[in-house]
DNA sequence: GCCAACGTTGGC
DNA sequence: GCCAACGTTGGC
């Protein structure tokens, strides 16, 4: 059954804008074990992604993308020269894993987090709890639906 | 730029 | 295995 998901990115590394060009890109440098596990168990081709943009002035969802190849080693973590290189990875024994997405669309306006957190359908989904910090996490389909209805889509 | 909330590391 | 110190995330 498909599933759905939010991926955050900094809009200054990576951003909507960048993967509408890119049509597709590997998401590495995910050093999270439970972002990790999520990409790595229940991540499958067709699986649909909130994009979030995070550390920005309207923090919020700035559009939608796909699954288009499941999980595999990310090899960014064995690049010397990477910022997210981690030595305890290898190819033998890779640590890290990333999987592609593609670009879906882009909202005609950001759903930000105020917006979100001012609705109350919304109540409860993992994003808008305190202290959150994952960069990967599951979405309810029901809270999907909704924020794609917010963005007129 | 500040800082709260987490996650990770490493000494013991 | 505990936990203090440190690093990171990310909203504000």
């Amino acid at each position: 059954m498909k599933k759905y998901w939010l991926m955050k990115t900094e809009p200054e590394t990576y951003s909507i804008d960048d993967l509408k060009r890119d049509k597709t890109e590997h998401w590495d440098g995910i050093r999270n074990y439970q972002a990790r596990n999520f990409m790595m168990k229940d991540m499958k081709v067709g699986d649909e992604v909130l994009f979030y943009h995070s550390n920005c002035k309207v923090p919020g969802v700035v559009g939608l993308a796909r699954v288009c190849k499941e999980a595999y080693p990310d090899f960014t973590a064995w690049d010397l020269n990477a910022h997210y290189y981690d030595p305890k990875s290898s190819e033998e024994k890779p640590r890290w894993f990333m999987v592609d997405v593609a670009y879906v669309a882009t909202f005609n306006e950001v759903v930000s987090l105020r917006a979100m957190r001012e609705t109350p359908e919304l109540e409860g989904m993992r994003l808008l709890q305190k202290g959150n910090r994952l960069s990967v996490m599951p979405v309810e389909e029901r809270d999907f639906r909704h924020i794609c209805q917010m963005a007129g889509h």
